[in-house]
DNA sequence: ACGTAGATGTAATGTTATAACATTGCAATC
DNA sequence: GATTGCAATGTTATAACATTACATCTACGT
């Protein structure tokens, strides 16, 4: 690594780095590479702290001198979701780091449709009872989706309702 | 009514024309238009019977001779959602009619990604759960969308597995 | 060192959704 | 019966999201 890169891909935020370090001893179990770009894209969704879309990755990605097309950004967040390290908000059509502990979860998400701040609810019997309805009617489920979305405190605070 | 018309947005299906007529009469009770266009495109979902996205919608919409851009179709889909009629499918990004009895409830799908055949579930205590989530978040709740998506049993039968 | 699978680079295109503004048609009021 | 107000519709253009296809490179196991 050279000393230009790191001042501008490093966090102040000691948490975010281990969070990466982390995945990447995740990956390492795996024997998946986590790799440059991988790791950076993670990296922009922990910063973001919120639901980004996948063009706004590739626009932070400029910053660093890296390839922008739109396939870099949707193979990697491919990847990471595959691997539980981010989810989609489907609502919004965009992706957030996953903040939870356990590695196999059906995470449930509350999302504001203003600021679009995420936070990934811990899923509790919901999860459980909408894949039985789904096997019920047959389904061999591959996923769920469980968001909740509306206006968060911040956003009522400022405004009286749009 | 022309001869023409009759013969192309008409259904043999009774149950599409008696579902169409429930609709207008709701309507009638809200004192909101169930006009021409809203009542088209209501038809070509209860006829579909899976997810189709509002370009498929305006697609059959061309053979009627109505106006066919795109904010036709999303103002049209925005009213019939809004009003219950019909719901979005947020991880296809497609639109299905409603089939639920009651005209106020939080909807769950069960989805198969191949053909796109939904079937909307009982909520039962998930869609609670969710809102309760979300409420202990602070968030004045809109919307709650609850998917599960896999293959069904027809398509897991056609095929191994892709 | 070599072959292969996985990962990345790039161009072009496909698909979904909305912004912005003009027009129509109907109903209430003057 | 003109005027105003409002909901719905018509139209153009473009923004935003996502994928296909193919070339090239790189890491890893043997």
């Amino acid at each position: 690594m050279t000393i230009g890169e790191g001042a501008f891909d490093h966090d102040e935020d000691p948490r975010i780095e281990e969070r990466l370090g982390q995945v990447a001893a995740r990956c390492s179990e795996k024997r998946v590479q986590f790799t440059d770009i991988r790791r950076r894209i993670l990296r922009i969704l922990l910063r973001e702290g919120k639901a980004i879309g996948a063009y706004g990755i590739l626009d932070r990605l400029k910053t660093g001198g890296v390839a922008t097309h739109p396939p870099m950004a949707y193979r990697t967040l491919d990847f990471l979701v595959k691997h539980n390290f981010a989810h989609k908000i489907e609502h919004l059509n965009a992706f957030v780091a996953c903040t939870h502990p356990c590695e196999d979860h059906a995470p449930a998400f509350v999302i504001c449709r203003k600021c679009h701040k995420v936070s990934e609810a811990v899923p509790g019997p919901m999860g459980r009872s909408l894949r039985k309805a789904a096997r019920d009617n047959g389904l061999h489920v591959e996923l769920t989706v469980m968001e909740a979305i509306g206006i968060c405190p911040d956003c009522q605070a400022q405004q009286p309702a749009p």
